[in-house]
DNA sequence: AATAATTTTTAGGTATGCCTAAATTGTATT
DNA sequence: AATACAATTTAGGCATACCTAAAAATTATT
């Protein structure tokens, strides 16, 4: 797996502070699967450039400029995913896609995707043009797009280079 | 930037190998913008890895496997351009998540945006949500969606409901 | 409260992907 | 063909993100 980033270790510790108050070396070391003193080197580092509290044999907690960028990341994750599973990516790939992509795109990507999932929500019922993707995505058959709607964007697309 | 991999640089040769036909390592130094003797470094484990052909001052070309790889690589990152371009996202944004997403991105989410860029593409203009979407994006403005528009998908998630 | 068991840290090691400086090879000029 | 110049490689170094084994601190048991 790739080398995990500050944002990872943020992100986790401010989920596994949820559980209880000072998180160890050890639940991190268990979450992420790798040694714990490989665990205390990244405590030692994140305390240095202040994102955690950290105390030895005694644990860490987020200070104020860890926890706002945990949070963010973890909002980032969560509205990847949601994209991702929009696309009908099964649950498990895309959380593992969100948690690989929340650390690399623009901000002007991940205010796209932020966007695409809002727009979607916003609707009464899932589009026909989601769904009709979604089936294609999952079954491999795409249906054939019905004639109003494939008129009303036609329609649509003359109006609108009308007005340019 | 992230630590450059394999396809990387398979691509990478593969672009520079339109130009000459033999890359050398300057070339590909120039480039990325690193230290040629580092270029030979990568080149010797490349060739170790049966990707290229190296024959040390005169130059690589890519093998079979090398191309392939670099082929592959290359299809997806212009599919996930065409991908954040639908979605609004400007060229040169669009071009370096592109070149992140290429490398981490499971095979189904790959897949869903290769399809993604089919049904789009299969229509005879822009989609209608899609304008809307990037229009969003663009402008930060969400156009209120056509009633009859609303009509369809709420006409059709019924029936789908109903088959089940 | 002493000792055993567990957790955590320290110390030292490895692999990788880059670097610089020096040595080597190839190319161009006379 | 000899020499100068450019391109390339070699050798050695550095930082990072992990590791293991041993030492130290904490916690649990009697």
């Amino acid at each position: 797996m790739r080398k995990k980033t500050i944002e990872d270790y943020a992100e986790l510790v401010y989920d596994l502070q949820k559980e209880k108050e000072k998180v160890h070396t050890n639940d991190v070391a268990a979450a992420l699967n790798i040694n714990p003193a490989s665990v205390t080197e990244i405590f030692q580092k994140l305390s240095e450039e202040g994102y955690i509290n950290y105390e030895k044999y005694i644990g860490a907690t987020l200070t104020e400029k860890g926890k706002r960028i945990a949070k963010k990341t973890r909002k980032r994750h969560d509205t990847l995913t949601k994209f991702l599973l929009l696309l009908g990516i099964d649950e498990k790939t895309a959380d593992e896609d969100a948690c690989e992509m929340e650390h690399i795109l623009h901000k002007d990507t991940m205010d796209a995707v932020i966007k695409f999932v809002e727009v979607v929500n916003q609707c009464k019922v899932t589009p026909f043009w989601l769904e009709r993707l979604k089936k294609y995505v999952q079954t491999g058959k795409l249906d054939k797009c019905p004639d109003e709607l494939v008129k009303i964007c036609i329609d649509h697309s003359k109006k609108t280079k009308l007005k340019n």
